[in-house]
DNA sequence: CTGAAAGCGCTTACAG
DNA sequence: CTGAAAGCGCTTACAG
């Protein structure tokens, strides 16, 4: 039915041997021949079968992607910008992507399906939710894998993370240097590393600044636009209004300025806001009204690195030298101004 | 080094044969003696091969979801929400989810490489860009495939889609009773079917109740906040200010939202607002403010029920019964009332 | 530079 | 109800 290497062979009179050879560009091969063989599959549409090259190699020629239903931290839209970068990369050196499904509590069973099936060569750890024991477990066999986030530092995993405690630290200082001294941090899910770091950042901000952070002005929560408004809504109606929001997200934000507007506070004259800024196409951070200050770091580009680090590890380079933190840049825009002097 | 059939087989002193049937499921095979293979599969922690079973049978037990790389409508946030759908039923059938990355102009190619492969047992077209051409080709080849969205009807192929053209003059005839006689329409990339489908059933109750559409409120391009408020803000400003607005997505609203509070506009006194609203669990419609008025259709149910059509592709079920169009819900909020007497 | 042959780990007629 | 053997379509020592 379908060409098949015997039957390639056959044609061109050569041994299955040399006929695979040719393709796989082994140097053995004669030029000519490899040419002859070259044109040969060309012209009947040959195409090696990826199931029995599989099966002979042992290599699957796929990433894996665990693909945790529940956790809605990944059913968020960022999801898909990160894994546009995984596949960017993937596609170019013909590697597929295997999203592969799982409740939580199979989780780990499904790494450990993936690491022995040789269904794929290497996994992507993509969540914020690091417990650290699929982290070793996965570290521990060997198998090729990348994080994406931060693992405990005694674990020997290629990883990249952005610097997200130096992004709300440099957030959180710019805010204080404008004379905010009530700032609300609008924060994602603080059970999540991501949102710790980020907090921890804040606070040393504050800190430095001389400013005691009052708890009421601390929300958190999973980053939706209703979350934005609903903690704006009440960091505003509490005794002490901020004159500054910092957020987790554009999403977090676009609550927020609504909540703002709806108290009859105008940005920034007002009030000043500042998000982070994953760069999602759909909700890009200046095109807003006004353009927003924000911590920004491409999760796209982050995908593409994780990518490029799960082939490095396929390649037989060692997770020592493939642990990376990546610098978070702030960028300043209309969104951010000078402290009105309520205080 | 890792237990295969063999070794198993050894160890219980049974051929290969009677162990695979034990473990398949096959009738013919004596009940202790089933028990037996189970057990010692389950102790010895006995996982087959994938590689090669498929090889064995050429089934792959995955399904493929082409990703187009460039093309931003599948970069869109509501692309996570339909691939959760999708794996949800993979997972339950212990299928496998591969995304293959591709770009425009090789998008074709990468769809009849899976199909000949045997990398997948069924494709996924899940793009609102239906050319003809592709979705042609892969019918013709028989393979197992489901579309997500509305193929030619002359073509035999599973599909799945919501009826857009109903939900959009749905929601046009609604604001049309309330007395609406100047209503925006801000639409998704009419290029798109469902958009241009949105815009035929909007058009069809302008008509009905008697309104001529004029030209300069309707507005069509990407699915995004910066849109939403870029073109509601154009509408208010136009020399024909819209009384109502249909919009294509929930983001679209909450950039609409925003234009309409800046002209001092209020919802829904001054200003009705409708959004198509595809579930998408960081924005939800019933927690804007004022809770939104939609025509309601989820996306992660759509998601499902493609992976169902699929998996009985798979099974032999022909194409021609698995073609289904959903009826969309009119789902009335507080973003909607009469018509000031304005006009 | 080329080839014959074994092997990857399953499934499945066929025979008993 | 069970087994010996061929086959799925590649790759890769090993020999020449």
């Amino acid at each position: 039915m379908t060409m098949n290497l015997k039957e390639l062979s056959a044609k061109l009179g050569l041994s299955q041997t040399t006929v695979s050879r040719a393709l796989n560009g082994y140097p053995e091969v004669n030029e000519a021949t490899r040419q002859r063989v070259l044109a040969a599959a060309e012209r009947h549409g040959y195409r090696p079968s990826p199931a029995a090259r599989r099966l002979a190699t042992g290599r699957a020629q796929a990433l894996g992607i665990v693909f945790p239903m529940e956790r809605n931290v990944l059913l968020d839209p960022l999801f898909i910008e990160f894994l546009a970068g995984v596949c960017e990369v993937a596609g170019r050196h013909g590697f597929d992507i295997l999203v592969s499904p799982t409740t939580a509590d199979q989780e780990l069973a499904t790494y450990e399906r993936l690491a022995r099936d040789g269904t794929v060569d290497a996994v992507i750890l993509s969540s914020p939710g690091l417990e650290d024991e699929r982290i070793r477990r996965v570290a521990k066999r060997g198998f090729p894998a990348v994080v994406h986030g931060r693992p405990n530092s005694d674990v020997q995993i290629a990883s990249l993370d952005i610097d997200n405690e130096g992004a709300f630290h440099q957030a959180g200082r710019f805010l204080a240097q404008l004379g905010h001294r009530r700032i609300a941090l609008l924060n994602g899910d603080e059970k999540l590393s991501f949102a710790a770091d980020r907090r921890a950042g804040f606070v040393r901000a504050l800190r430095e600044a001389g400013i005691e952070p009052g708890d009421e002005l601390f929300f958190s929560g999973q980053m939706s636009v209703e979350n934005g408004y609903r903690f704006a809504r009440a960091a505003l109606a509490g005794p002490r209004p901020p004159t500054a929001f910092l957020c987790a997200s554009i999403l977090v934000a676009l609550g927020a300025q609504r909540a703002i507007a709806e108290s009859g506070l105008s940005i920034p004259d007002d009030v000043s806001v500042i998000a982070h800024d994953d760069e999602m196409p759909s909700f890009r951070a200046d095109h807003l009204h006004p353009p927003m200050t924000t911590t920004r770091s491409s999760i796209r580009a982050a995908g593409v690195r994780v990518a490029e680090m799960a082939i490095a590890r396929i390649g037989g380079q060692p997770p020592e030298g493939l642990r990376e933190v990546w610098p978070v840049e702030l960028v300043v825009r209309g969104s951010t101004g000078p402290a009105r002097g309520r205080d």
